[in-house]
DNA sequence: CCTCGCTTGTCACCGGTTTGTCACCGGGGC
DNA sequence: GCCCCGGTGACAAACCGGTGACAAGCGAGG
Protein backbone atom coordinates (compact mmCIF):
# COMPACT_ATOMS: atom_id res chain seq x y z
CA UNK A 1 0.00 0.00 0.00
CA UNK A 2 1.67 3.08 -1.27
CA UNK A 3 1.24 6.40 0.39
CA UNK A 4 1.90 10.33 -1.08
CA UNK A 5 2.94 12.44 1.55
CA UNK A 6 3.62 16.13 0.85
CA UNK A 7 4.58 18.86 3.75
CA UNK A 8 6.97 21.36 3.98
CA UNK A 9 7.90 21.01 7.30
CA UNK A 10 10.66 18.74 6.94
CA UNK A 11 10.21 16.87 10.30
CA UNK A 12 6.91 17.02 10.16
CA UNK A 13 6.95 15.02 7.01
CA UNK A 14 9.60 12.62 8.27
CA UNK A 15 7.08 11.84 11.61
CA UNK A 16 4.30 11.25 9.09
CA UNK A 17 6.56 9.09 6.78
CA UNK A 18 8.31 7.36 9.99
CA UNK A 19 5.01 6.78 11.79
CA UNK A 20 3.38 4.98 8.19
CA UNK A 21 6.65 3.09 6.84
CA UNK A 22 6.43 1.85 10.74
CA UNK A 23 2.99 0.70 10.09
CA UNK A 24 4.19 -1.03 6.91
CA UNK A 25 3.35 1.59 4.19
CA UNK A 26 5.25 2.49 1.14
CA UNK A 27 5.86 6.09 1.52
CA UNK A 28 6.49 8.67 -1.44
CA UNK A 29 6.98 12.47 -0.31
CA UNK A 30 7.02 15.94 -1.91
CA UNK A 31 7.79 19.77 -0.13
CA UNK A 32 5.98 21.24 -2.76
CA UNK A 33 3.32 21.95 -5.57
CA UNK A 34 5.09 20.98 -8.61
CA UNK A 35 6.51 17.97 -6.98
CA UNK A 36 3.94 15.99 -5.57
CA UNK A 37 1.85 16.18 -8.52
CA UNK A 38 4.63 14.85 -10.28
CA UNK A 39 5.19 12.40 -7.70
CA UNK A 40 1.62 11.65 -7.67
CA UNK A 41 1.60 11.15 -11.50
CA UNK A 42 5.09 8.94 -11.52
CA UNK A 43 4.08 6.60 -8.21
CA UNK A 44 0.12 6.03 -8.27
CA UNK A 45 -0.10 5.99 -4.39
CA UNK A 46 -3.25 4.42 -3.04
CA UNK A 47 -3.68 7.28 -0.60
CA UNK A 48 -2.54 11.42 -0.05
CA UNK A 49 -1.93 12.97 2.96
CA UNK A 50 -1.43 17.05 1.75
CA UNK A 51 -0.59 19.74 3.90
CA UNK A 52 -2.60 23.12 3.24
CA UNK A 53 0.25 25.62 3.25
CA UNK A 54 2.53 25.18 1.32
CA UNK A 55 5.19 26.75 -0.59
CA UNK A 56 4.42 28.61 -4.31
CA UNK A 57 0.78 26.91 -3.70
CA UNK A 58 -1.50 25.30 -1.29
CA UNK A 59 -2.93 22.05 -0.35
CA UNK A 60 -5.84 22.84 -2.12
CA UNK A 61 -4.42 22.79 -5.62
CA UNK A 62 -2.67 19.67 -5.70
CA UNK A 63 -6.39 18.03 -4.10
CA UNK A 64 -7.88 19.31 -7.20
CA UNK A 65 -5.32 18.15 -9.64
CA UNK A 66 -5.70 14.64 -7.86
CA UNK A 67 -9.77 14.55 -8.68
CA UNK A 68 -9.08 15.32 -11.93
CA UNK A 69 -8.02 12.18 -12.74
CA UNK A 70 -8.05 9.85 -9.90
CA UNK A 71 -10.67 8.95 -6.84
CA UNK A 72 -7.94 7.86 -4.37
CA UNK A 73 -8.77 8.78 -0.73
CA UNK A 74 -7.25 12.24 -0.05
CA UNK A 75 -6.75 13.53 3.68
CA UNK A 76 -5.76 16.93 4.67
CA UNK A 77 -3.25 18.30 7.27
CA UNK A 78 -4.82 21.80 8.67
CA UNK A 79 -3.48 24.06 11.63
CA UNK A 80 -6.01 24.62 14.33
CA UNK A 81 -8.58 27.15 13.69
CA UNK A 82 -8.57 27.11 10.66
CA UNK A 83 -12.52 26.11 9.88
CA UNK A 84 -13.22 27.46 6.79
CA UNK A 85 -10.73 25.65 4.87
CA UNK A 86 -12.29 22.19 5.96
CA UNK A 87 -15.31 23.34 4.28
CA UNK A 88 -13.42 23.87 1.59
CA UNK A 89 -10.91 20.81 1.34
CA UNK A 90 -14.40 18.76 1.47
CA UNK A 91 -15.50 20.78 -1.49
CA UNK A 92 -12.81 19.98 -3.26
CA UNK A 93 -12.97 16.25 -2.48
CA UNK A 94 -10.89 15.63 0.37
CA UNK A 95 -12.14 12.32 2.19
CA UNK A 96 -10.50 13.01 5.40
CA UNK A 97 -8.77 16.27 7.65
CA UNK A 98 -6.29 15.89 10.63
CA UNK A 99 -6.16 19.20 12.81
CA UNK A 100 -2.40 19.82 13.84
CA UNK A 101 -1.11 18.67 16.13
CA UNK A 102 -1.84 15.17 16.35
CA UNK A 103 -0.42 11.80 17.28
CA UNK A 104 1.09 9.30 14.86
CA UNK A 105 -1.39 6.82 16.27
CA UNK A 106 -4.50 8.88 15.23
CA UNK A 107 -2.66 9.46 11.98
CA UNK A 108 -2.42 5.71 11.32
CA UNK A 109 -5.72 5.19 12.56
CA UNK A 110 -7.27 7.92 10.00
CA UNK A 111 -5.77 6.40 7.18
CA UNK A 112 -6.41 3.00 7.68
CA UNK A 113 -10.17 4.18 8.19
CA UNK A 114 -9.72 5.79 4.61
CA UNK A 115 -7.93 2.70 3.23
CA UNK A 116 -10.72 0.57 4.32
CA UNK A 117 -13.46 3.14 3.43
CA UNK A 118 -12.15 2.68 -0.37
CA UNK A 119 -12.36 -0.91 -0.26
CA UNK A 120 -8.09 -1.08 -0.37
CA UNK A 121 -7.95 -2.84 3.49
CA UNK A 122 -9.51 -5.80 2.24
CA UNK A 123 -7.89 -9.14 4.26
CA UNK A 124 -7.09 -12.49 2.22
CA UNK A 125 -10.70 -12.74 0.70
CA UNK A 126 -13.31 -11.07 -0.65
CA UNK A 127 -17.32 -12.86 -1.93
CA UNK A 128 -19.84 -11.79 -3.92
CA UNK A 129 -22.14 -14.49 -4.34
CA UNK A 130 -20.96 -17.53 -5.87
CA UNK A 131 -17.27 -15.73 -5.90
CA UNK A 132 -14.71 -16.45 -3.66
CA UNK A 133 -11.83 -14.32 -4.39
CA UNK A 134 -8.35 -15.28 -2.19
CA UNK A 135 -6.29 -12.31 -3.31
CA UNK A 136 -2.62 -13.79 -1.41
CA UNK A 137 -3.48 -17.42 -2.94
CA UNK A 138 -4.80 -15.26 -6.67
CA UNK A 139 -7.25 -17.69 -6.75
CA UNK A 140 -11.16 -17.44 -7.57
CA UNK A 141 -14.03 -20.08 -6.51
CA UNK A 142 -16.94 -20.27 -8.67
CA UNK A 143 -19.58 -21.68 -6.73
CA UNK A 144 -18.50 -25.32 -5.53
CA UNK A 145 -16.19 -25.60 -8.78
CA UNK A 146 -12.27 -25.90 -8.16
CA UNK A 147 -10.62 -22.61 -7.60
CA UNK A 148 -8.87 -20.80 -10.66
CA UNK A 149 -5.54 -19.65 -10.96
CA UNK A 150 -5.00 -16.17 -11.64
CA UNK A 151 -2.56 -13.60 -12.70
CA UNK A 152 -1.52 -10.41 -10.52
CA UNK A 153 -3.47 -8.50 -12.47
CA UNK A 154 -6.17 -10.62 -13.04
CA UNK A 155 -6.58 -10.70 -9.65
CA UNK A 156 -6.37 -7.18 -9.19
CA UNK A 157 -9.15 -6.56 -11.60
CA UNK A 158 -11.45 -8.84 -10.12
CA UNK A 159 -11.01 -7.11 -6.70
CA UNK A 160 -12.61 -3.82 -7.54
CA UNK A 161 -15.19 -5.62 -9.89
CA UNK A 162 -15.86 -8.01 -6.64
CA UNK A 163 -16.32 -4.78 -4.37
CA UNK A 164 -18.62 -3.34 -6.72
CA UNK A 165 -20.49 -6.53 -7.66
CA UNK A 166 -23.57 -5.87 -9.58
CA UNK A 167 -22.81 -2.44 -10.94
CA UNK A 168 -21.07 -0.66 -13.48
CA UNK A 169 -17.04 0.09 -13.47
CA UNK A 170 -16.05 2.41 -15.55
CA UNK A 171 -13.29 1.81 -17.80
CA UNK A 172 -11.18 4.88 -16.24
CA UNK A 173 -11.63 3.76 -12.83
CA UNK A 174 -10.33 -0.30 -14.16
CA UNK A 175 -7.33 1.22 -15.48
CA UNK A 176 -5.89 3.29 -12.91
CA UNK A 177 -7.01 0.93 -10.02
CA UNK A 178 -5.32 -2.30 -12.13
CA UNK A 179 -2.18 -0.28 -13.86
CA UNK A 180 -2.08 2.79 -11.93
CA UNK A 181 -2.22 6.17 -13.98
CA UNK A 182 0.93 4.71 -16.13
CA UNK A 183 -1.84 2.67 -17.85
CA UNK A 184 -4.83 5.65 -17.53
CA UNK A 185 -6.23 6.29 -21.15
CA UNK A 186 -5.02 2.92 -22.88
CA UNK A 187 -8.36 0.49 -23.48
CA UNK A 188 -6.34 -2.24 -25.04
CA UNK A 189 -4.71 -2.95 -21.78
CA UNK A 190 -8.13 -3.61 -20.53
CA UNK A 191 -9.67 -5.06 -23.25
CA UNK A 192 -6.63 -7.82 -23.22
CA UNK A 193 -6.94 -8.61 -19.59
CA UNK A 194 -10.74 -9.33 -19.76
CA UNK A 195 -10.26 -11.27 -22.81
CA UNK A 196 -7.80 -13.01 -21.01
CA UNK A 197 -9.58 -13.46 -17.71
CA UNK A 198 -12.97 -14.75 -19.48
CA UNK A 199 -11.11 -17.35 -21.23
CA UNK A 200 -9.91 -18.84 -17.76
CA UNK A 201 -13.67 -18.14 -15.39
CA UNK A 202 -16.18 -18.06 -18.07
CA UNK A 203 -17.91 -21.04 -19.06
CA UNK A 204 -18.64 -19.83 -22.57
CA UNK A 205 -16.24 -16.91 -23.17
CA UNK A 206 -17.85 -15.75 -26.29
CA UNK A 207 -20.80 -15.26 -24.34
CA UNK A 208 -19.94 -14.23 -20.71
CA UNK A 209 -22.12 -14.59 -18.26
CA UNK A 210 -20.12 -13.18 -15.40
CA UNK A 211 -18.21 -10.19 -16.63
CA UNK A 212 -20.97 -8.37 -18.48
CA UNK A 213 -19.43 -5.75 -21.00
CA UNK A 214 -21.35 -2.32 -20.37
CA UNK A 215 -20.81 -0.33 -24.17
CA UNK A 216 -19.43 3.29 -24.21
CA UNK A 217 -19.39 2.55 -20.13
CA UNK A 218 -16.95 0.17 -18.46
CA UNK A 219 -17.41 -3.48 -17.53
CA UNK A 220 -19.99 -5.38 -14.52
CA UNK A 221 -19.81 -8.30 -12.54
CA UNK A 222 -23.00 -10.25 -11.95
CA UNK A 223 -23.59 -11.21 -8.62
CA UNK A 224 -25.67 -14.45 -8.69
CA UNK A 225 -25.57 -16.30 -5.62
CA UNK B 1 -4.33 -19.76 12.43
CA UNK B 2 -7.23 -19.27 10.82
CA UNK B 3 -10.49 -17.28 12.20
CA UNK B 4 -14.43 -17.09 10.91
CA UNK B 5 -15.52 -13.56 11.04
CA UNK B 6 -19.06 -12.64 10.77
CA UNK B 7 -20.61 -9.78 10.44
CA UNK B 8 -22.79 -7.39 7.75
CA UNK B 9 -21.37 -4.32 8.84
CA UNK B 10 -18.71 -4.12 6.41
CA UNK B 11 -16.64 -1.32 8.50
CA UNK B 12 -16.26 -3.47 11.65
CA UNK B 13 -16.05 -6.66 9.55
CA UNK B 14 -13.14 -5.29 8.13
CA UNK B 15 -11.43 -3.59 11.12
CA UNK B 16 -12.22 -7.07 12.92
CA UNK B 17 -9.93 -8.62 9.92
CA UNK B 18 -7.74 -6.40 10.15
CA UNK B 19 -6.65 -6.37 13.69
CA UNK B 20 -6.30 -10.15 13.13
CA UNK B 21 -4.08 -10.36 10.53
CA UNK B 22 -1.99 -8.36 11.92
CA UNK B 23 -1.85 -10.16 14.73
CA UNK B 24 -0.87 -13.30 11.88
CA UNK B 25 -4.11 -14.70 11.90
CA UNK B 26 -5.71 -16.03 8.62
CA UNK B 27 -8.88 -14.34 7.72
CA UNK B 28 -12.09 -15.85 5.90
CA UNK B 29 -15.33 -13.55 6.49
CA UNK B 30 -18.68 -13.74 5.74
CA UNK B 31 -21.38 -11.29 5.70
CA UNK B 32 -24.86 -12.98 6.17
CA UNK B 33 -26.05 -16.36 7.61
CA UNK B 34 -26.01 -19.06 4.49
CA UNK B 35 -22.62 -18.04 3.40
CA UNK B 36 -21.10 -17.59 6.85
CA UNK B 37 -22.02 -21.69 6.92
CA UNK B 38 -20.74 -21.99 3.58
CA UNK B 39 -17.10 -20.53 4.43
CA UNK B 40 -17.25 -22.63 7.95
CA UNK B 41 -17.55 -25.87 5.76
CA UNK B 42 -15.25 -24.89 3.30
CA UNK B 43 -12.55 -23.42 4.97
CA UNK B 44 -12.41 -25.27 8.44
CA UNK B 45 -11.80 -22.35 10.79
CA UNK B 46 -9.76 -22.71 14.00
CA UNK B 47 -11.73 -19.88 15.50
CA UNK B 48 -15.39 -17.85 14.53
CA UNK B 49 -16.44 -14.75 15.50
CA UNK B 50 -20.03 -13.53 15.16
CA UNK B 51 -22.35 -11.36 15.02
CA UNK B 52 -25.35 -11.23 16.73
CA UNK B 53 -27.62 -9.41 14.02
CA UNK B 54 -27.72 -10.55 10.93
CA UNK B 55 -29.72 -9.83 8.24
CA UNK B 56 -31.71 -12.72 7.31
CA UNK B 57 -30.95 -14.74 10.29
CA UNK B 58 -28.30 -14.38 13.64
CA UNK B 59 -25.18 -15.39 15.07
CA UNK B 60 -27.10 -17.83 17.19
CA UNK B 61 -28.54 -19.72 14.12
CA UNK B 62 -24.69 -20.01 12.51
CA UNK B 63 -23.13 -20.47 16.23
CA UNK B 64 -25.78 -23.54 16.42
CA UNK B 65 -25.23 -24.92 13.50
CA UNK B 66 -21.54 -25.03 13.92
CA UNK B 67 -22.18 -26.71 17.52
CA UNK B 68 -23.36 -29.41 15.85
CA UNK B 69 -20.63 -30.49 13.77
CA UNK B 70 -17.15 -28.75 15.59
CA UNK B 71 -16.20 -27.80 18.86
CA UNK B 72 -14.12 -24.94 17.69
CA UNK B 73 -14.57 -22.03 19.63
CA UNK B 74 -17.19 -19.16 19.25
CA UNK B 75 -16.96 -15.73 20.22
CA UNK B 76 -20.38 -13.52 19.77
CA UNK B 77 -20.45 -10.05 19.34
CA UNK B 78 -23.58 -8.32 20.73
CA UNK B 79 -24.52 -4.39 21.44
CA UNK B 80 -24.24 -3.02 24.88
CA UNK B 81 -27.34 -3.48 27.02
CA UNK B 82 -28.87 -7.07 25.29
CA UNK B 83 -27.64 -8.82 28.10
CA UNK B 84 -30.52 -11.66 27.75
CA UNK B 85 -28.67 -12.26 24.43
CA UNK B 86 -25.31 -13.43 26.29
CA UNK B 87 -27.52 -16.29 28.28
CA UNK B 88 -28.52 -17.36 24.77
CA UNK B 89 -25.56 -17.18 23.38
CA UNK B 90 -23.77 -19.37 26.14
CA UNK B 91 -26.64 -22.00 26.17
CA UNK B 92 -25.99 -22.35 22.52
CA UNK B 93 -22.21 -23.39 23.12
CA UNK B 94 -20.31 -20.12 22.47
CA UNK B 95 -17.00 -19.69 24.33
CA UNK B 96 -17.11 -16.20 25.07
CA UNK B 97 -19.09 -12.61 23.96
CA UNK B 98 -17.73 -9.19 23.44
CA UNK B 99 -19.84 -6.16 23.90
CA UNK B 100 -19.72 -3.49 21.21
CA UNK B 101 -18.10 -1.15 20.93
CA UNK B 102 -14.71 -2.68 21.77
CA UNK B 103 -11.06 -1.68 20.83
CA UNK B 104 -8.95 -4.19 18.47
CA UNK B 105 -6.61 -4.78 21.41
CA UNK B 106 -9.58 -6.60 23.54
CA UNK B 107 -10.64 -8.71 20.55
CA UNK B 108 -6.96 -9.97 20.03
CA UNK B 109 -6.57 -10.77 23.87
CA UNK B 110 -10.21 -12.48 23.99
CA UNK B 111 -8.91 -14.41 20.86
CA UNK B 112 -5.76 -15.36 22.09
CA UNK B 113 -7.53 -16.80 24.87
CA UNK B 114 -9.93 -19.10 23.53
CA UNK B 115 -6.87 -20.39 21.44
CA UNK B 116 -5.21 -20.88 24.65
CA UNK B 117 -8.40 -22.63 26.46
CA UNK B 118 -8.81 -24.74 22.80
CA UNK B 119 -4.99 -25.69 23.42
CA UNK B 120 -4.32 -24.17 19.88
CA UNK B 121 -1.91 -21.54 21.02
CA UNK B 122 1.82 -21.90 20.31
CA UNK B 123 4.49 -21.77 22.78
CA UNK B 124 8.31 -22.01 22.12
CA UNK B 125 6.77 -24.79 19.81
CA UNK B 126 4.99 -25.58 16.72
CA UNK B 127 3.85 -27.87 14.59
CA UNK B 128 1.62 -29.17 11.68
CA UNK B 129 1.41 -32.40 10.51
CA UNK B 130 4.58 -34.18 10.38
CA UNK B 131 6.48 -31.23 10.90
CA UNK B 132 7.67 -29.80 14.61
CA UNK B 133 9.21 -26.52 14.74
CA UNK B 134 11.53 -25.48 17.74
CA UNK B 135 11.71 -21.64 17.92
CA UNK B 136 13.92 -21.48 20.89
CA UNK B 137 16.32 -24.32 19.12
CA UNK B 138 15.87 -23.65 15.74
CA UNK B 139 15.22 -27.00 14.80
CA UNK B 140 12.89 -28.91 12.66
CA UNK B 141 12.04 -31.89 13.17
CA UNK B 142 9.96 -33.51 10.25
CA UNK B 143 8.13 -36.57 11.17
CA UNK B 144 10.58 -38.76 13.72
CA UNK B 145 13.45 -38.05 11.62
CA UNK B 146 16.53 -36.57 13.37
CA UNK B 147 16.02 -32.74 13.86
CA UNK B 148 17.33 -30.36 10.97
CA UNK B 149 19.49 -27.84 12.54
CA UNK B 150 18.26 -24.21 10.83
CA UNK B 151 19.25 -20.21 10.53
CA UNK B 152 17.81 -17.66 12.26
CA UNK B 153 15.96 -16.71 9.02
CA UNK B 154 14.93 -20.17 8.61
CA UNK B 155 13.00 -20.26 11.68
CA UNK B 156 11.52 -17.22 10.80
CA UNK B 157 10.45 -18.40 7.50
CA UNK B 158 8.75 -21.49 8.59
CA UNK B 159 7.26 -19.96 11.93
CA UNK B 160 4.82 -17.86 9.51
CA UNK B 161 4.12 -20.99 6.91
CA UNK B 162 3.51 -23.19 9.94
CA UNK B 163 1.56 -20.60 11.46
CA UNK B 164 -0.38 -20.75 8.29
CA UNK B 165 -0.22 -24.22 7.13
CA UNK B 166 -2.23 -25.36 4.14
CA UNK B 167 -2.63 -22.06 3.14
CA UNK B 168 -1.15 -19.38 0.80
CA UNK B 169 1.21 -16.86 1.89
CA UNK B 170 1.62 -14.27 -0.21
CA UNK B 171 4.95 -12.96 -0.98
CA UNK B 172 5.15 -8.96 0.50
CA UNK B 173 3.66 -10.80 3.62
CA UNK B 174 6.45 -13.36 4.03
CA UNK B 175 8.95 -10.77 3.20
CA UNK B 176 8.11 -8.39 5.91
CA UNK B 177 7.67 -11.17 8.09
CA UNK B 178 10.82 -12.46 7.20
CA UNK B 179 13.13 -9.14 6.83
CA UNK B 180 10.95 -6.76 8.47
CA UNK B 181 9.46 -3.16 5.98
CA UNK B 182 13.39 -3.11 4.75
CA UNK B 183 13.25 -6.67 3.32
CA UNK B 184 10.04 -5.22 1.36
CA UNK B 185 9.87 -5.29 -2.28
CA UNK B 186 13.33 -8.02 -2.54
CA UNK B 187 12.41 -10.98 -4.22
CA UNK B 188 15.68 -12.21 -4.53
CA UNK B 189 15.95 -12.73 -1.05
CA UNK B 190 12.49 -14.71 -0.27
CA UNK B 191 13.93 -17.06 -3.76
CA UNK B 192 17.24 -17.42 -2.09
CA UNK B 193 16.28 -18.37 1.60
CA UNK B 194 13.46 -20.91 0.33
CA UNK B 195 15.91 -22.62 -1.93
CA UNK B 196 18.60 -22.70 0.93
CA UNK B 197 15.77 -24.04 3.37
CA UNK B 198 14.50 -26.63 0.85
CA UNK B 199 17.90 -28.34 0.61
CA UNK B 200 17.66 -28.49 4.34
CA UNK B 201 14.34 -29.90 4.36
CA UNK B 202 13.06 -31.42 1.05
CA UNK B 203 13.64 -35.35 0.43
CA UNK B 204 13.80 -34.05 -3.37
CA UNK B 205 14.48 -30.63 -3.31
CA UNK B 206 14.37 -30.10 -7.33
CA UNK B 207 10.41 -31.73 -6.56
CA UNK B 208 9.29 -30.02 -3.34
CA UNK B 209 6.71 -31.69 -1.73
CA UNK B 210 6.53 -29.62 1.58
CA UNK B 211 7.17 -25.95 0.50
CA UNK B 212 5.20 -25.48 -2.68
CA UNK B 213 5.78 -22.76 -4.98
CA UNK B 214 2.29 -20.83 -5.47
CA UNK B 215 3.14 -19.13 -8.75
CA UNK B 216 3.12 -15.57 -8.80
CA UNK B 217 1.23 -15.65 -5.38
CA UNK B 218 3.65 -17.07 -2.57
CA UNK B 219 4.43 -20.19 -1.20
CA UNK B 220 2.75 -22.96 1.41
CA UNK B 221 3.50 -25.10 3.52
CA UNK B 222 1.72 -28.74 2.77
CA UNK B 223 0.48 -29.73 6.07
CA UNK B 224 0.32 -33.52 5.11
CA UNK B 225 -0.49 -35.96 8.28
C1' DC C 1 43.98 -8.35 16.14
C1' DC C 2 43.42 -12.06 12.92
C1' DT C 3 41.44 -16.01 10.86
C1' DC C 4 37.92 -19.53 10.22
C1' DG C 5 33.41 -20.96 9.26
C1' DC C 6 28.73 -20.09 8.86
C1' DT C 7 25.08 -17.09 7.47
C1' DT C 8 23.28 -13.67 4.57
C1' DG C 9 23.17 -10.61 0.54
C1' DT C 10 24.12 -9.86 -4.44
C1' DC C 11 24.88 -11.02 -9.23
C1' DA C 12 24.16 -13.52 -13.52
C1' DC C 13 21.83 -16.87 -16.22
C1' DC C 14 18.02 -20.11 -17.81
C1' DG C 15 13.43 -21.47 -19.05
C1' DG C 16 8.63 -20.61 -18.47
C1' DT C 17 4.77 -17.40 -17.72
C1' DT C 18 2.70 -13.02 -17.86
C1' DT C 19 2.01 -8.76 -19.86
C1' DG C 20 2.29 -5.17 -23.56
C1' DT C 21 1.73 -4.18 -28.36
C1' DC C 22 0.13 -4.58 -32.99
C1' DA C 23 -2.88 -5.83 -36.61
C1' DC C 24 -7.21 -7.19 -37.94
C1' DC C 25 -12.27 -8.53 -37.49
C1' DG C 26 -17.20 -7.40 -37.13
C1' DG C 27 -21.19 -4.59 -35.54
C1' DG C 28 -23.71 -0.32 -34.88
C1' DG C 29 -24.47 4.65 -35.47
C1' DC C 30 -23.97 8.59 -38.44
C1' DG D 1 -19.27 4.13 -46.66
C1' DC D 2 -16.75 5.75 -42.51
C1' DC D 3 -15.73 5.82 -37.75
C1' DC D 4 -15.67 4.23 -33.16
C1' DC D 5 -15.89 0.47 -30.19
C1' DG D 6 -15.04 -4.09 -28.34
C1' DG D 7 -13.18 -8.82 -29.31
C1' DT D 8 -9.48 -11.82 -30.96
C1' DG D 9 -5.07 -13.94 -32.34
C1' DA D 10 -0.12 -13.50 -32.73
C1' DC D 11 4.15 -12.07 -31.29
C1' DA D 12 7.64 -9.62 -28.50
C1' DA D 13 9.14 -7.66 -24.18
C1' DA D 14 9.19 -7.88 -19.38
C1' DC D 15 8.90 -10.44 -15.41
C1' DC D 16 9.22 -14.46 -12.26
C1' DG D 17 11.08 -18.43 -9.95
C1' DG D 18 15.09 -21.72 -9.63
C1' DT D 19 19.90 -22.22 -9.48
C1' DG D 20 24.96 -21.78 -8.87
C1' DA D 21 28.71 -18.84 -7.67
C1' DC D 22 30.76 -15.58 -4.96
C1' DA D 23 31.32 -11.62 -1.79
C1' DA D 24 30.15 -9.31 2.49
C1' DG D 25 28.94 -9.62 7.35
C1' DC D 26 29.42 -11.65 11.76
C1' DG D 27 30.63 -14.27 15.85
C1' DA D 28 33.92 -17.67 18.01
C1' DG D 29 38.27 -18.91 19.12
C1' DG D 30 43.17 -18.49 18.69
Amino acid sequence: MKILAVDDDPDLLALVAFALSQAGFVVVKAVDVPSALRVFAHEAPDLAILDINLPGGSGFDICEAIRKQSRVPVMMLTARGEEEDLVRALDLGADDYLTKPFSPRTLLARVRALLRRAGLETGGAMSAGELHLDLEAHTLRVGEAEPVKLTKLETRLLQILIANAGNVVGTERLLTHVWGHRGSGDRQLLKQLVHRLRQKIERDPAEPALLKTESGAGYRLVASG
